[in-house]
DNA sequence: CATGAATGAGCATTCATTCAT
DNA sequence: GATGAATGAATGCTCATTCAT
């Protein structure tokens, strides 16, 4: 019998939950296994080591999941700004379908790429040279504020999707993303001001 | 020969940095105690274990460093814009002082708050509070968006303000924070509409 | 289909080859299957366990390849000296013949004896019985030393040819096996003096 | 407190006793700690790895106490003919010292050395170097059969010593070493041959 | 109080063995 | 019988914490 699909996918999922209730550090790999329903050795069947596990799951998220902001900022149908929505949505689309992963990639994300080769990293640069040239293709046209270094203006916007989802996430409050979405769209155009 | 402040300070700083480079859990009491010149011993005479060091770390900036924001917000002689604006100033110039802290604030808050009790909850509640205040104020003054929930923007700010300066301090670019700032501060008020 | 035996002998020759390469111990079962062309379930069918596996190696040794020795001590028709140098001719005959074999005996066999049931010392003892007793019957025809034990010269010749067909087909000098032999044999009768 | 020269030297003989027992790779780390009377944590202090302290073992072995062989052999006040038999005896002497090091030596050494880096690798070969130069010695001053390689009597004669002194020890019979060093030496002069 | 050697609980990882297919 | 994915017991090693000096 081959390698199971399922039983990888079963082992990447319960990493993702596993990882978000204790964090990556105390997350041992007999409770994923637990969770995944199967034995500590299989884990080795599919996956190196711990690292390993969660270098996959960033990398799905980057290639697989993000990776269609590549395609969509190369898009001559639409306009920078449809294309920024179109990104946002993007983030939120992927994020809000797993609440776990949300805080996985928040708490993380940032640590596990210090001092570390990961496999993701060409889908990474992919996704933020995907994000730059939007803005700055929205600077070029005029709709966007030209002062503001494209790169500022990423961070900025990721930095506050990010921490708006993993608030939401793990308060207590109902997750009712799609009024957080366009709540975040429109401070993301138009600030804060009234 | 009572305890001594200075080598109190030393350790808080030498965690603030051995941590940065690590992570919380790669940081070994070792090696934080090698970086602050005394002996790993001691270390357990100024503080009770490793996650004391780190809730220390936080208490610090958020009682000390960033409690300056609750006497602010309830200044009478400042417009909720202009609070706002002191609001961003106090958390730049605390995070901008040192960047290990960035780092350490940045990567390892979410994480350190999570199923654990911390020292300085009253101080990081007081302070969204009065963040949370200012926001408020400003709605009900007509100066800022009443249509989104003042937590959803203190969140978004907050990230947005976090990954900015995360992204900077560990880039090879130049620091110019005063710049950062500005645009940040733009960002906020007006968006990224031209 | 019965079980194989050409399997059984593939088996056998692999595992020979990757003990002497990596040693008992951290000779992998799946490695023994990969080199012999089975899958690691396969050794199972043919041997209990992996101490099988050895036993087998060292039984055959003893009672097949060496078992030759004691209808040889048996023989009337030739003197103590000739069976002698018939027995070194034996115990070269068969370990000259693989290389990967000298290794693994040399290496694993003593550790192997210890604290262990072992299958073949019948034909270990009666291997050593023989050996003795072609010895003492030299002793007590006058050709050979008497006044040395015959357990204490048979040691020394094993031990000693044990080492120098060891150290021979570890080093990167060609392989004379028959040079050797002469030289060895030269040794046990007279020593060392000129 | 500096680290124990006692503590070091109770996990040397602590390990080469419990090596001696089930062998390198049964040998528990935990086992060789209890038998030392230190805890399992404290082998680290004084050892890197679990190869590191069988490393140590050879290498105080050829290092220490077969280092005396080189001088031995560069004294011109012995004949070649004395300095074989002070050889003899130097190897004798530290191995019929401690049983559990016969083991030790003749079960663990040749697997050890075997595709690995070990830090007694100039000792080791200054040992041989010497005998080897005692031997040419020996046959150039026309006392030693010159017809047979030295490093062919080397290897033979430390073979059988091995075996010798191996099967000496881990039989029931009392280690009545000097008549089996007599025994030896006499083969070694003038072979079996009555 | 300061030190750092000693401790030992904790855990990732290995790999001989099993068994469903 | 053959396969090789799955199993899980076993263990080397780490490192926060302790405490004798």
């Amino acid at each position: 019998m081959a390698v199971s699909v399922d039983k990888e996918r079963a082992i990447h999922k319960a990493a993702i939950q596993v990882i978000s209730e204790y964090g990556f550090h105390k997350a041992k790999m007999a409770k994923i296994a637990e969770v995944a329903g199967v034995s500590s050795g299989s884990l080795y069947t599919y996956y190196s080591d711990k690292d390993h596990i969660l270098d996959r799951i960033f990398e799905v998220l980057w290639r697989q999941d993000w990776g269609g902001l590549v395609p969509l900022a190369e898009r001559e149908d639409l306009s920078p700004l449809e294309k920024l929505e179109a990104a946002i949505d993007l983030i939120f689309d992927v994020l809000t379908g797993d609440r776990h992963l949300i805080i996985v990639f928040a708490n993380e994300f940032n640590n596990f790429m210090k001092n570390k080769e990961v496999s993701f990293s060409r889908h990474y640069n992919e996704f933020l040279g995907a994000f730059l040239s939007i803005l700055e293709d929205g600077q070029a046209q005029g709709v966007l504020n030209p002062h503001i270094p494209a790169s500022v203006i990423c961070n900025f916007i990721l930095g506050g999707i990010r921490k708006s989802l993993y608030e939401r996430v793990t308060s207590d409050q109902p997750n009712d993303w799609s009024t957080l979405r366009t709540h975040i769209k429109a401070m993301i155009r138009r600030g804060v001001l009234a």
